[in-house]
Order: C-alpha cells, then sequence, then structure tokens
DNA sequence: GGGTTACTTTCCATGATGGAAAGTATGGTC
DNA sequence: GACCATACTTTCCATCATGGAAAGTAACCC
C-alpha cells in the first residue's frame, strides 16, 4: 500500500502546501482565509510544516503593513509529489 | 476549497474504501492485511463506515471457516467519488 | 457440549486538532 | 523616542481520533 505522509495527509495542512504548491509563495493572512481558520491555528500547522523544512516564511513590509510570506521548499515539493503519488495511487481505481 | 470527508480521509479508511471501490466485496481477513492494523483497529473502521451506511458486512461460511465479506454501499460509492472530486481538485495543481 | 475461530467490544493510553486568550515583536505615528 | 496597533506566536485547555491489548461473543466443526 502507498504511504501517505501524515504531516502532508491532514486536510488543513494538505490545503497549506497544495496552495503553496500553485504560487511562488502566499501571505499568511491569505492562507488563513482561504483555509477559514483562526490565527492560532493556522500558525501551529505552518511551524509544524516549517519544522519539517516543508515550509519556509519570510517577513517584511507591504503598502505599510508587516506581512509574512510562506513558501515551499524543494524538501516540502518533494514530499507533497510522493504523497500525492501515493494518493493517486489509491484513487486512481475509483471512478 | 474542496470539501473533505473526514470519515473517508482519515488514511486507514481511505484504504479500506478505494479498496473495496475495485471489488464487489473483499474478505475482513484479506483487509486485515492488506493494511496490516489489529482485529480491533479494522472491526472499528468498518463499523464507523457501516454507521455511516458507507459499507455492508456479510457474514457467511467458505470452505468449512466463517468468514466476513465487506462491500461498498452505493451511498458509500457516491460518498467516495465526492471525496476523490475533491483531492483530485487539490492535488490537480501539483505537478 | 466443547474447543476453536473470527471477529467485536471494552479499556486505556497517546497524540492530534481546534479556539481563546495571553504574549511578543515591530512598523507607523506623533 | 514613546506608544499604539497590528500580525502573528505561544500557552492553555477541552475534545476527539486512533491504536493495541484483552476480554467478550457467537457460530461452526467435531
Amino acid at each position: 500500500m502507498p504511504e501517505l505522509d501524515p504531516l502532508i495527509h491532514a486536510p488543513a495542512r494538505l490545503q497549506v502546501v497544495t496552495t503553496l504548491s500553485a504560487v511562488s509563495e502566499a501571505e499568511f493572512a491569505t492562507l488563513r482565509a482561504a483555509l477559514e481558520v483562526s490565527d492560532s491555528v493556522l500558525s501551529k500547522h505552518i511551524s509544524a510544516l516549517a519544522d519539517a523544512g516543508y515550509v519556509r516564511s519570510r517577513k517584511g513590509v507591504q503598502a505599510g503593513r508587516r506581512t509574512t510570506w510562506i513558501a515551499l521548499t524543494s524538501t516540502g515539493r518533494k514530499a507533497l509529489r510522493e504523497h500525492v503519488a501515493a494518493l493517486r495511487q489509491l484513487i486512481d481505481v475509483v471512478d
């Protein structure tokens, strides 16, 4: 059976990493709005992903506001690809 | 964001339902071996799926041994299809 | 009737997840 | 340069999910 990465599989984090895979980076606030979770929850998911080296965050200023940008690392992208490959192996038999 | 069905999303149950989607029914023992979990764990996942109407079990005798066969219901198949559609929406942006 | 088999249920421990609230840091304002 | 507001971050706490071991149950075979 294909191996699912539990760090990536949890719905909230799967949404974070798939969102990030499509862009070079995303704002914290944008992710929070997309996932519809509280600050604390997003922050904790991001730091779990960062601890695994899957994600990197960068702080800066944009239009007079402090912002945190989150991006997938190459490690994270590799882990995502593997996870997605495993998922596809499971779901490709459906339909 | 696409809606993931938590009952189906958990790795163990995702493996159960995707396995079942490819066959008309599967033996309890076969599923247990495929998932590499204990009797109790499989039994609990199956009954969670059965409580939701996603799965049905049938008991009988085969070659002098009692066996339990598990099958997806049409409700379960529909839920799986929807879950898989949601998953695909998330992961299709990868690669 | 009894033993064996094939689950099922109970018990318990551990870890994940989520929000609220408190904490921290830093840019903007005056 | 002090102060305030903002943008997260961390702590606290409650709840739920998950897993295995062990006890329980039922049915088949003898």
